[in-house]
RNA sequence: GGGCUCGUGGUGCAGCCUGGUUAGCACACUGGACUGUCAAUCCAGAGGCCGCGGGUUCAAGUCCCGUCGAGCCCGCCA
């Protein structure tokens, strides 16, 4: 394949010593400029690479390269050269040649840079966004937009090798209850009524199992108004959605996993992917030992419940919140005992500053245990702590207590903070685990009515029957997460095809059939009409993305990103539109009291 | 909506705790020197309402209050 244009020959990554004693026309960026007054050498960079450009003196060509400010866009033609032994630079795949330059044409002066491309000292993320072409010409957020372009080709590529088809499906589309805010457009043709931007296209992907595809994907955007996080991007992301026909659980997870190992370690570089099958953790138990929903399960640690060493006991902190229902749960520190007395403070005051009550803890040696609240453990219930925990001497005990289901959390924050100082962290490893039988309905803490804890499409466990015979709170559904390294990559699930089953599902949580019939209607209606079972799941495009280039902050695999106040600051979106716009559309605003002193937000 | 952290030339930071000379360093920028560098080097220069407002004080970048903005977190995320 030949990138040669009508304004270069080569790329600027392309030159190599077999090209020496040839003509070559380069284009780029200015990367960096090394004048030596009589001499001066250019890095002229592009997406391919860098390639050294020198100007000789006394050339018309040197003046103009003098006054070349960075990243400036120049096109030079010359002479490929071999360079002079000891002037090769091996860091370079062109560093054994230079282009002698003989003419020199600017074609795109720059300004002095609000930040420089050619380092990686950071800058203030406000200036990365408003900048961001300046930004994307960086190394790092340039890789890793590369690499989420060959993640994404490489998922395709595995997903249509494994039978899906690929569709699109509207972005203009209808609200849909439950889940987060959504994004709205209001219609010009139908005063006073709005589109919803799909915040997944659940349904429709539904609908195209129903219309007989049997296996479907897309890289769909999905779009919710809801906050941001490091690890999510407010307003709008990617998913890999896909759904499967005539399928269980079981063959949905034997298709996707191989999908998303294949992608991990094309793209691991070196580091290790848990091979299928991934393991399997109920969400009750995934609370319990791990703390969490998305369980890191690089760190090795675990929690333990122990509410029988402390129940009874002297120490009556614990002892009463015991009575009172609280539970105490412990992670070991393996051999944590010989940390100083800071180490143990320290985890207190951390544990103080996330609104825990205090980190209490024992430290153990030859079955006999110390520290603040040792003096009340007798060696009965030591010896359980140690038989239930599995410590031995050497380690440290650390213990938590509070009610569920508080209790997971601060534990599962325990051991995130143990593992991690502590060192106990896996480097260069994704763990892939499934978190399966969620919840199909939670209460709700403040009004105590019960809801869909996750997706109301979701087929109950024992269908029909356990709907209408069981306590709703201990019916499971055929709901399932892929967590990696503690991250939520994917929510899938087998899906309530039966109409039947969907009336008395919703109905539990508090709609009526009208209600049913009303949103969903369209679902509801094709159902009626021979829909295959199905199910399927919607790994996160982005977060995959960030995983394998090993960033912690959405944003950096995102090419424009909007900042946390879900504003694009490069493109100035939101932004107000004419009056005109507004009329036509038949609105009228109703804006909050601002402070006539506070100035606007918009630049 | 709430909590925490941060805000100092174009940019990254120091100075703030413990108030007191001309606000310091680096990169970028401008001018000069230099023929082999590759983060080129050397010399010189320009560039600051220390986010904004109020207060305490003889004196505020520094202390206090408020406010605006950014990041992270909680809420939210079927």
């Amino acid at each position: 394949m030949s990138l040669s244009t009508g304004h270069r020959t080569h790329t600027c990554g392309e030159l190599r010593v077999t090209h020496a004693g040839t003509p070559a026309r380069l284009a780029g960026w200015v990367h960096r400029k090394r004048d030596h007054g009589n001499l001066l050498f250019i890095d002229l960079r592009d997406t391919y690479g860098v390639t050294q450009c020198v100007v000789a003196g006394g050339t018309p060509a040197f003046a103009t390269a003098e006054s070349l400010r960075l990243e400036s866009v120049i096109m030079v033609g010359g002479e490929v050269v071999r360079r002079t032994p000891g002037a090769e630079n091996p860091k370079l795949p062109t560093g054994e040649i230079e282009v002698a330059v003989s003419d020199l044409t600017v074609e795109s002066m720059a300004d002095t840079l609000p930040l420089q491309v050619n380092s990686d000292t950071e800058f203030p993320e406000e200036t990365r966004l408003r900048y961001r072409f300046l930004d994307l010409r960086r190394e790092r957020l340039h890789r890793n937009i590369v690499l989420r372009s060959r993640v994404i080709a490489s998922i395709r590529r595995r997903m249509i090798d494994a039978g899906f088809t690929e569709f699109q499906t509207p972005i203009l589309t209808s609200s849909s209850p439950e889940g987060a805010r959504d994004y709205l457009v209001p219609s010009r043709v139908h005063p006073g009524q709005f589109y919803a931007l799909p915040q997944a296209p659940q349904q429709f992907k539904q609908l195209l199992m129903t219309a007989g595809f049997d296996r479907y994907f897309q890289i769909a955007p999905c779009f919710r108004d809801e906050d941001g996080r490091a690890d999510r991007s407010p307003g709008e992301f990617y998913q890999l959605d896909f759904e499967m026909s005539f399928v269980t659980q079981e063959d949905v997870f034997a298709t996707i996993a191989p999908v998303l190992h294949g992608v991990f370690e094309e793209f691991a570089d070196g580091r290790a992917v848990s091979p299928p099958p991934f393991p399997r953790i109920t969400y009750d138990e995934a609370l319990v030992r791990y703390g969490s929903d998305k369980p890191d399960l690089r760190n090795p640690l675990v929690i333990h419940d122990v509410g029988e060493v402390f129940r009874g006991s002297g120490f009556s902190a614990f002892a009463q919140a015991l009575e009172r229902g609280d539970v105490v749960r412990a992670v070991v520190g393996p051999k944590a005992a010989a940390q100083p007395r800071s180490f143990f403070d320290k985890l207190n005051e951390w544990g103080r500053a996330q609104e825990m009550p205090g980190v209490g803890y024992v430290t153990l040696a030859d079955g006999a245990a110390k520290g603040p609240i040792a003096k009340f453990l007798d060696e009965t219930r030591v010896a359980r702590l140690m038989t239930i925990t599995g410590a031995a001497g050497g380690d440290a005990v650390f213990f938590v207590c509070a009610k569920r289901p508080t209790v997971d959390t601060v534990a599962g924050r325990l051991r995130t903070k143990l593992g991690e100082d502590l060192g106990l962290i896996e480097a260069s490893t994704f763990r892939f685990c499934w978190i399966v039988d969620f919840p199909m309905y939670e209460r709700d803490e403040e009004t105590g009515t019960i809801g869909f804890s996750h997706n109301p499409f979701s087929m109950p466990q024992g269908g029909l029957d356990a709907l209408e015979t069981r306590d709703p709170l201990t019916v499971k559904a055929y709901q399932y997460d892929i967590v990696c390294n503690g991250v939520e990559l994917s929510s899938g699930a087998i899906r309530n095809h039966r109409p039947d089953i969907m009336f008395k599902a919703f109905e539990i949580a508090g709609y009526r059939r009208e209600d049913v019939e009303a949103r969903f209607g369209g679902m509801l209606n094709a159902f009626r009409f021979g829909a295959p079972p199905h199910g399927g799941s919607a790994p996160g495009i982005d977060r995959i993305v960030m995983l394998l280039a090993g960033e912690t902050n959405i944003r950096e695999v995102i090419a424009f990103p909007m900042n946390q106040q879900a504003q694009d600051l490069l493109m100035q979106a939101p932004s107000e539109v004419p009056p005109e716009r507004l009329r036509e559309l038949h609105i009228r605003l109703a804006l909050p009291e601002r402070r006539a002193d506070a100035p606007s937000r918009q630049p």
